[in-house]
DNA sequence: CGCACTAGACTTTTT
DNA sequence: GTCTAGTGCG
């Protein structure tokens, strides 16, 4: 098989030039995943190269998984255990082989997410004359191990920030704990400290692919170019147009940066769009020339042209809502299924009243996002028991279940316990053999750690999710959940659920069940599934973040009101802020393929309260020629004078009486043109435009005046 | 320890 | 308006 086959001349060219720094600015829909797995697949095959000597890495599971299984197809081999990888799952393999060589660190460290680490912080406080939030407190020491600008202006916040971050590391360090961060920094230390480790892996990678180079932060650059040291076979791919994570410290300036430090990179730009018409190519590159400090590139679609985009200025939420349900049912009676459509949004708080409406009309939906299905409780406290299985020595994982379900193990239990292992120099679990007391609290802390051993003698003579069933039984925890309420039912699938994982694992991963569940537990920290697959055929609500990568048949960019898009949360005065925006925005439009409407309401509930916010800037300097205006009369007064639009209300209404009648022809500032079907007191029954319908007002409104 | 009440938030979040 | 986290009481 001809791998170029179908490659258009830069694309070639991007697959082919496999020696030397490599810079391919991937414009959104141009084929980038393509290129990048079609040249590892050539290095491989053509080059000749081991397979293991190749390291891509991207920033999530998703993308990785996708790119293996894609070089499996191409190559008919099985990439299972190549070093394609996101960017942390590649630090834990470097840590499992080699963090015996970092001082003070062992193997079998746990990694904890967010929710883990507020919790430690918590604690922390909790000890100290300190006050603060554990989430504010933590975001700050992940700003600093990622090497990202802060100031902490609130004194404070400040005291204490500076009180528990080298107490949170003490903590991680003694209970043998990594958070993300420290995966990525502590892989860089280890390679710092220990030149012969670094040589060992720069040897090694011969080839570094890097995906979405636009949103790597400074310590992700310093580890690949670290990497590359040898060979200097660097291929990133991104698109500077798309970068929008600086506030997790992306930096979009390691574009730059790279071809500072490789004189010799070259660039090649893909910018050919398979993706969208034409019509939706001419607005994105519209909206994106607006950001200045960019590199060039027009997108050029493929000659397939469509229907102009659509922007449809609301006069309420529900109107904007009802419209685009009625686009949805149209297109679906036409034969296009719900999956087609795409409902994106800045901020998640806009999705509530989309899923009312939706629900009302039948309309099947999923939310991309929410809670991930390995950070809620009953998965974790099964994580947790599993790892005291193997690692009996895990205090965190001990603190977390031995009293889960209830013992009567509480605070006091815990503290002789932590006593006596200070003492000895134990962990808390085998402290247990020195702790004397009584009482049921006493006697359930013995037989917990008799179950517990019970189960682990047993670990390699069972199945790995047999261990599940084993722990529900013999801890009381299956017990603990029957009550049949709902929650507790909802938990117990999960825990089903979390059962088929460890039956996929069996096969996945090599050894003893104990070396299996070693390996299972690590990769799980690092996942973040958020039950995607669960309604196929939906209409997908998502934020932009979230949509990026993606693309839809039909996208709805929603909301898009100065406030909610831009965000009033940043500094319509700051440009790098503003830009970023903007790049949100591109982001948004280059989801679609054929079709694209952007809407927008006059009035909307916020906060509990009615706001009403002027159409987004983004609308506002968009060229009017390249969309079409669904309401023109209302929506064009308000985009030429961004400021306020003043009522065109003639009559002084404050008190006159409710002089109109049936009949009557009334102008609304809203709703258009509409005529007076009834009267009642000072209230009006209108009836307006099919998509507004008949209308109950107040005759004396401002927004009304007679035609 | 668990429930009930109240105060406060309410941008984005690949790992 | 609605959800969550924190406090306080039984």
């Amino acid at each position: 098989m001809d791998l170029l086959e179908g490659l258009n001349e830069s694309q070639k060219e991007a697959v082919t030039t496999t020696e030397g720094p490599v810079m391919v600015m991937a414009g959104a829909g141009s084929g980038k995943t393509r290129v990048l797995t079609t040249r590892i697949s050539y290095i491989i095959d053509e080059l000749g190269i081991n397979p293991y000597n190749v390291l891509a890495v991207t920033f999530t599971n998703k993308a990785a998984n996708e790119m293996k299984e894609r070089i499996g197809k191409m190559l008919d081999m099985d990439t299972k255990w190549m070093w394609v990888s996101t960017f942390h799952s590649f630090c834990v393999r470097v840590l499992r082989e080699d963090i015996k060589y970092l001082e003070g660190y062992k193997s079998g460290f746990q990694i904890i997410d967010d929710d883990e680490g507020a919790k430690i912080i918590k604690d922390i406080i909790k000890e100290s004359n300190y006050e603060g939030k554990p989430k504010e407190i933590l975001k700050y020491i992940s700003k600093d191990k990622n090497k990202m600008d802060f100031k902490i202006h609130d004194f404070e916040v400040k005291m204490t920030y500076e009180y528990v971050y080298p107490k949170y590391n003490e903590f991680l360090l003694k209970n043998n704990l990594f958070d993300f961060d420290d995966l990525i920094l502590k892989t860089i230390e280890l390679f710092k400290k220990n030149p012969n480790v670094l040589e060992k892996y720069q040897n090694k990678f011969q080839y570094i692919l890097v995906d979405e180079f636009q949103d790597t932060n400074t310590l992700q650059y310093d580890l690949m170019f670290m990497l590359a040291q040898r060979h200097h076979n660097l291929f990133v791919v991104g698109d500077d147009f798309q970068s929008i994570y600086s506030f997790r410290g992306a930096k979009i300036e390691n574009i730059n940066r790279l071809r500072k430090d490789f004189l010799e990179t070259k660039l090649i730009l893909l910018e050919k769009n398979y993706r969208s018409t034409t019509e939706i190519l001419n607005l994105a590159n519209d909206v994106i020339k607006k950001n200045p400090n960019q590199i060039k590139k027009t997108l050029r679609s493929n000659d397939v042209t469509g229907d102009m985009p659509t922007y449809y200025h609301a006069a309420t939420s529900y109107d904007e809502v009802m419209f685009i349900i009625e686009k949805i049912k149209k297109y679906v009676e036409l034969g296009d299924n719900y999956s087609d459509f795409a409902i994106l949004y800045r901020a998640n708080y806009i999705s509530r009243e989309f899923e009312d409406l939706l629900v009302k009309n039948k309309i099947p939906y999923q939310i991309f996002g929410g809670i991930s299905f390995y950070s809620r409780k009953e998965i974790k406290d099964m994580i947790a028991y599993l790892r005291l299985l193997i690692y009996q020595e895990d205090n965190y994982s001990f603190r977390r279940v031995v009293n889960e379900p209830k013992r009567k193990i509480g605070a006091a239990i815990i503290s002789k316990l932590d006593a006596i292992s200070d003492e000895r120099n134990i962990s808390l679990f085998e402290a247990i053999d020195y702790y004397n007391g009584s009482g049921i609290g006493y006697h359930n802390l013995k037989d917990f750690k008799v179950i517990i051993n019970t189960i682990s003698a047993q670990l390699d003579n069972v199945k790995l999710p047999d261990l599940i069933d084993m722990i529900l039984d013999n801890t009381g925890y299956r017990a603990m959940l029957d009550t049949s309420e709902d929650e507790d039912l909802e938990r117990l699938e999960n825990i089903k659920e979390f059962k088929s994982i460890l039956s996929e694992s069996e096969d996945f991963y090599e050894g003893t069940n104990k070396e299996k569940l070693d390996y299972l537990l690590q990769d799980l920290a690092l996942r973040s599934d958020k039950n995607e697959t669960e309604n196929k055929n939906s209409v997908r609500l998502s934020t932009f973040h979230q949509a990026k990568g993606l693309e839809f048949k039909t996208v709805f960019m929603v909301a898009m009101e100065n406030g909610i898009f831009p965000s009033d949360n940043i500094d319509f005065m700051n440009n790098f802020e503003m830009e970023e925006e903007r790049r949100i925005c591109y982001v948004g439009l280059t989801r679609a393929k054929r079709r694209l409407f952007l809407t927008n309401s006059a009035v909307r509930m916020r906060f509990g309260s009615t706001q009403c916010l002027a159409p987004s800037l983004f609308i506002q300097e968009m060229n009017h020629n390249l969309y079409e205006n669904y309401n023109k009369g209302f929506a064009n007064t308000i985009i030429n004078k961004p400021t306020v639009s003043k009522p065109q209300v003639t009559t002084t209404t404050t008190s006159t009486p409710n002089t109109f009648k049936a009949g009557d022809k009334i102008n609304h500032k809203a709703f258009g043109d509409g005529v007076v079907v009834a009267t009642d007191g000072d209230n009006i029954k209108v009836a307006f435009k099919p998509e507004f319908g008949i209308k109950t007002l107040r005759a004396s409104h401002p927004a009304i005046r007679r035609i």
